[in-house]
DNA sequence: GCCGAGGGTGAGCGGGCGCTTAGGGCGCTC
DNA sequence: GAGCGCCCTAAGCGCCCGCTCACCCTCGGC
């Protein structure tokens, strides 16, 4: 595979732009707790408690609760949009620009996995304006993804028949990694991210699948 | 597409064993609210209502909230697991049972939506014997599926490296269907049943997919 | 040495939660 | 038609939730 993160977990934590320190430890500790136990399930006594500081300084940093899962949900969200585009506007064939675009995917949802869960899965959560927002940001996702198919499908590479149906199968697929992966199971990010991008090539019945296989 | 339902909802209501009268509105009930709302963001008050009933009424019925969700959980496992077992049983080729197991594994996930999303995201919500319970009954819908793909393999039919990871992978996109199908959307469950049985083949390396589209 | 601002705390508010309890109505049995 | 059992309700208990408020400590500027 080509381009940013060659680590396992995949990418540099994401929350250094969050500032002051205060609000980043109270962040990171709600990712944790929204990953683990689901946002409604979760209490700002617990999100504080983890940060170490009492249940009234979030209130300092975020007006509610809620605005912690915005904050959250928008950041993941632009994260994971800015993966799939860098591998979208890479060189290459259509084939090695799609393989690229799942593994990178993947292995962001398997190693960051706390991260990804909640922007994955507390969608609901939000309100109407925030929901809209992140709504928007997903509708680019698809762009991504649904481009690369599409020029694929143009240069002869690929044979898809629907090619949204196909788009939302291939992203369905990779986020849902998010869901069953598991640190301590017998697989790496990586070697998700190796089988995923085989697994897709042969959806979109890529001719030449090994090629991308650097 | 062959076996059982043929109708866009996939299946009969499952809830028919659930005796007495007031104890599967009860259910029906929380099925609706926890698939909407998430499991901790329903209250006993909102189940109750919504079976026109009063708050105190679920407890005749039920010991806790919790169990309701136990019960929700089991009988929703042993549908699936019914689904894929008598696909999986069927006659033909490995080729025409996987194309059956997955279209018909799909078409329950987008046509009984609810009761797939409580199924498939609310099992964290169960306590611990519950949750191993339920665990146990996964591993079984793990293994069916599985069986499939070993049999393709071994007649020649497939071409898998990683059968493990493979039938990971098959039963994620299905399942995932649950999150993001939409009654109101373009798809009705047997075209996306057809499409992603399609999808499958393709996965597995299926010499002959054409062959199962009947 | 004094001051103001900003990050932090302890205590606690109003309210809604899961669940319990005392009792009422209705239909069956004889 | 008295007695009994089964469903169900009204009221409410104790608890913990999201969030607020009055106050404090620390630190830079003069």
């Amino acid at each position: 595979m080509s381009t940013a993160a060659e680590t396992t977990g995949g990418d540099i934590e994401p929350w250094e732009e969050v500032t002051p320190d205060a609000a980043r430890r109270l962040l990171v500790a709600a990712v944790e707790a929204f990953a683990e136990r689901g946002y409604h399930a979760t209490t700002t006594r617990d999100i504080a408690g983890r940060a170490g500081m009492s249940p009234a300084a979030l209130y300092i940093h975020y007006k509610t609760k809620e605005e912690l899962l915005h904050r959250i949900s928008r950041i993941g969200h632009e994260r994971a949009l800015g993966i799939l585009r860098t591998a979208a506007e890479g060189e290459g064939s259509a084939t090695e620009r799609l393989a690229d675009a799942v593994s990178s995917f993947v292995r962001w949802h398997a190693g960051r996995r706390t991260t990804a869960r909640v922007v994955q899965y507390e969608l609901d959560a939000l309100g109407p304006d925030a929901r809209a927002e992140i709504v928007a940001l997903r509708r680019r996702v698809d762009a991504e993804v649904r481009g690369i198919i599409e020029d694929g499908v143009a240069s002869g590479e690929f044979d898809v028949l629907d090619v949204q149906g196909t788009t939302l199968a291939v992203l369905s697929l990779c986020i849902d990694v998010a869901r069953w992966f598991n640190i301590e199971g017998p697989r790496t990010p990586d070697e998700v991210g190796a089988l995923y991008a085989d697994l897709v090539l042969r959806m979109v019945g890529a001719k030449d699948a090994g090629a991308a296989r650097k």
